[in-house]
DNA sequence: TTAACAATGTGAAATAATTAACATTTTTCT
DNA sequence: AGAAAAATGTTAATTATTTCACATTGTTAA
């Protein structure tokens, strides 16, 4: 049951949170079709990557709501959970330190990170910012594991050497420039304007 | 060569991004493997990707630089410009909006809407401010064709139905909440939770 | 009771994406 | 001049992902 394909790392990871909604609004047991539904993919796409996590549902009821949220977090959280920083707190910086401000109890944002020195010693959200010269100290001394940059592209490759250095083990990158990192580092880059310019291409294309 | 498979579409729009950088630093000629380092992939998908747009470049020079970029622009951008709009000017919208200001001239946003009404008449980062009631209105006005949503998840479905209702060709949705669009538009979700979940899977399982 | 239905679970087929292998060609070096 | 080296272009093989097809099985209704 290990080798889980990333694609369905990513959609367990969504089904998680559709589940949690259901879960709120006191819904009890749902079908494959209906998971399909909110993330429009087809039933069968959920049917296979529940049974490749190991879970088998009830036939003519579905699978329970509470026992797959369960599951799922079994497979994708790490048990005593994980640190993680935010480099860059500019807009998206913030954005980011927002949304998980609280959320997910097995991620928790343990710090971030700018240069300016106007915004070091102040708290975001409720979490300390620093000046990027304390990642070394501060990742060592927060346990932190993952970075996450939002600075300007110029500076993504000077930031991720220092994450690094400092024993990150994965770093997600939302600047427009990749960098490199060691084959033990995790990396997942994502960048908006190819997002963009994606979608424009098929709006173009499509008719 | 019409039918460029989607991963082709995304890496088109990053070779793009790396190769200005290039050009706007003298280079005139760059070769496959050099391409690939700086993606961090394999030189010969770039190569394959290359000869999928019909390129050719100079065998022992490798590509010329420009020709390049030009080639990726007739094939990704529209020719007479695509319009953008971004819903919810929290600190996502403005992240977005602001990257965007004056950098590429092909995609340029239009405008950009909230429900704030102390937001609603200012400019961010010179694009004006609407209110979502004026969506419809401004959409036409503008001929919009593209929106990004970046307001709070509960407000997705609604904020997605106004702006296909509108007329809007392609929706890029990065509220964590999926919605659903009729086929004749072009839906493309990214969420930023399970992104960070999924290296943190990657983490906790690769050692 | 039994037939029809509607759900899951899954091997096998199909499709999409990546990588390997290698022919070809220009340049460089001896 | 000729061999070696280093690059592209491309077919074929491989790998990853999705979808099809259908066996199985509770549930419902006649």
């Amino acid at each position: 049951m290990k080798n889980l394909p990333h694609k369905t790392i990513e959609r367990l990871s969504q089904y998680r949170r559709a589940l949690l909604l259901c879960h709120a609004k006191g819904m009890v047991h749902i079908y494959s079709h209906e998971i399909a539904k909110i993330q429009h993919i087809t039933p069968v796409q959920v049917r296979r990557d529940i049974m490749l996590i190991g879970y088998t549902g009830t036939l003519r009821k579905g699978y329970n709501v509470k026992e797959l949220i369960d599951l799922i977090g079994q497979i994708i959280d790490s048990e005593e959970g994980i640190n993680v920083c935010v480099v860059g707190i500019g807009n998206l910086g913030r954005a980011i330190t927002n949304y998980f401000s609280g959320k997910r109890t097995k991620l928790s944002i343990a710090a971030v990170f700018d240069v300016e020195l106007s915004k070091v010693g102040k708290q975001y959200y409720r979490i300390d910012c620093f000046h990027i010269d304390d990642i070394p100290r501060i990742i060592k001394e927060r346990k932190i594991e993952i970075g996450i940059m939002t600075v300007p592209g110029e500076d993504a490759p000077a930031i991720a050497e220092m994450l690094v250095k400092a024993g990150i083990k994965g770093l997600l990158n939302y600047t427009p420039k990749p960098v490199n990192v060691p084959d033990d580092v995790y990396l997942e880059e994502y960048d908006m304007i190819t997002s963009l310019e994606k979608v424009a291409f098929f709006v173009k294309t499509h008719h």
